[in-house]
DNA sequence: TTGAAAGCGATACCAA
DNA sequence: TTGGTATCGCTTTCAA
């Protein structure tokens, strides 16, 4: 469905002039007669000419979008803090009158190639499954970009991230308080924020004095993996865990649901808090988590995307913003006595 | 910062080739003998080169993108469907291997001017506050475009709709089986969609025989009105509602929290339900409201405007979808005897 | 004041 | 099998 639209050749014949006296006059640029700028601003309100914003970019050399990757959003809004990350984004680009594209043919393409292509000024990226490699050919490009959650980025870099080590310190703190002292950790190493996770989880059970059995360190194989398995796993442990962190809300939301078919109670039997405070997490019972500011996090990275794209150096667009400990209905004092359920025949 | 990308002059040189010979050894065209091809193909590689998408789609006369309008995304997941719609539309444009660019520079320009500068192959509107005219010039240029919410549509046009009607219509039968009899109506009409619903008020009402004093229908005059004044009318009545409806569920909680202030008890005093069944509604004590599918309508969205581009007749790419009443805790039995609440001195 | 022509990057055609 | 050239729509420079 060819669309033809109408070119400022058309305006200039209908206004029986030049393209170049057409452009001229469009653009205020010159020296034009009153008459003839005239005839041809009538004509290209005639025509509704509209000039090609692709060949415009090509020669001024920007367009006036920036790319943001690691879309099309890809869950509905339960398990997903994307979509306040999304809006904070477009706050905040739309205060520097730039557009925005979303992705969405982007699988199986090397990512340079996907935003070298002309069609953006800089981009923002989502990395949950970006290797650092490829951020560094990205960077070696010079492309203006701001990679979110990844706080292992090449130097000319932006970035935005959030404090994970301090909310999970903090939620291990928490716990401690509540009298647990073996605290189980779930979350697969699919992107940097769950490795640094991860990571913090390990330091702070540490730092806390709380139990660092490695059997309570639950990595599973992938995203979406059956949570039955290493359930299982947990209740073998000679003592298991009376609370779980998660790397993000959607896993502690299947693990309640997973809990609860298992007859286990929460937080009477086992305390759960997840990570991100996405929409799902005050819903119904009330998840207890570590709340990430989502729309913060996207106003700042466009900020940082359209200064890089003046020319600011990479260190002044870089932050690491506060999170918070939220608690609800999931998180509850450890249960006393022998901690036995779902016992097998 | 004019980023300045290897284009396949560069490649042809470093090749030692001809740009048309590049051009050919790059996308497989034509006779190339295998060591040409090996060379361009290094070189391609050497120097990290991707074809200029601008260029590109300026031959092909189609860009791969479809434009999103009425964004920038104004206002948090809180008081808004939008974003469930937004997931919606990018799902149903990655399976078309469709990018989406959201308009941030949208703000005092002509919409036409807008979408018809050779940035898309189509566009969605979410046509809050665009008049028909304006999508009579956008429908003359033959742009393809799928309105949304919005049923009286130019006839090239696709559109997906919620079945304002039905909705509203059973809204108010729930209300009468509950016992009400005055059931006042708020919202402003900055927007099709409160325009229609308003209307389906007036109708249902009347059809089901609840009262029909004008004084019930309160139409603000713009989105942000302070409810006090609106809620003294109402108050001011002979006969004050014991239920009301509001055109979406962030007026319901508008007034949930006003109410409340005011010292009346939702649902014993006076029942309320909202429109679209918004992230919001189900949170904390849970609004009743009618829900509108937004992903649905996203998805639908992104497939007709596909379809429309490929030649598709409008006529095969529109559709209204069902609404659904969601029964929480806001609505209640109509009050036994006197309603009177809020007496002043 | 106006017009003609070069150039932006890539592709497609026709010669060589 | 290659290379040169026209083309897309627009802006800009240089002549007229």
């Amino acid at each position: 469905m060819a669309l033809r639209l109408p070119t400022i050749r058309d305006v200039a014949a209908q206004a029986g002039v030049s393209v170049g006296t057409a452009s001229k006059a469009l653009n205020n640029r010159g020296r034009i007669s009153t008459e003839t700028r005239a005839a041809v601003v009538r004509a290209a309100e005639e025509l509704r000419f509209a000039p090609n914003a692709l060949i415009r970019s090509l020669q001024e050399g920007r367009t006036g979008t920036v790319g943001l990757f690691t879309w099309p959003v890809r869950e509905t809004a339960l398990h997903s803090v994307d979509l306040a990350l999304l809006t904070g984004v477009s706050h905040g680009l739309a205060e520097v009158q730039t557009d925005m594209l979303l992705y969405a043919r982007c699988e199986g393409r090397e990512l340079a190639t996907v935003l070298l292509d002309g069609r953006v000024d800089g981009a923002i990226l989502v990395p949950h499954e970006l290797s650092l490699s490829t951020l560094e050919s990205l960077a070696a490009a010079g492309l203006p970009t701001v990679a979110l959650y990844q706080s292992d980025i090449p130097d000319p870099m932006g970035s935005v991230c959030v404090d994970n080590r301090g909310g999970v310190h903090a939620a291990l703190e928490y716990l401690k308080a509540l009298g647990h002292r073996r605290v189980a950790f779930y979350a697969p190493l699919t992107s940097m924020d769950f490795q640094e996770r991860r990571l913090a989880y390990e330091e702070a059970r540490h730092d806390l004095g709380l139990s660092t059995d490695p059997g309570l360190c639950v990595i599973p194989e992938n995203y979406h993996a059956p949570l039955e398995p290493y359930w299982q796993k947990l209740q073998a442990l000679t003592e298991p865990p009376t609370a779980l962190l998660t790397g993000n809300d959607g896993f502690a939301i299947a693990w309640l649901e997973f809990l609860e078919k298992q007859g286990v109670h929460v937080p009477q039997d086992l305390s759960v808090i997840g990570f991100d405070d996405a929409p799902v997490a005050s819903r119904g019972a009330g998840l207890t988590t570590v709340r990430q500011p989502g729309l913060q996090v996207g106003e700042l990275a466009a900020m940082f995307v359209n200064r890089l794209i003046q020319g600011a150096p990479a260190a002044q667009c870089r932050q690491i913003l506060p999170v918070e400990l939220i608690v609800r209905a999931t998180t509850g004092p450890v249960p006393k006595g022998l901690f036995v359920v779902a016992h097998r025949p």
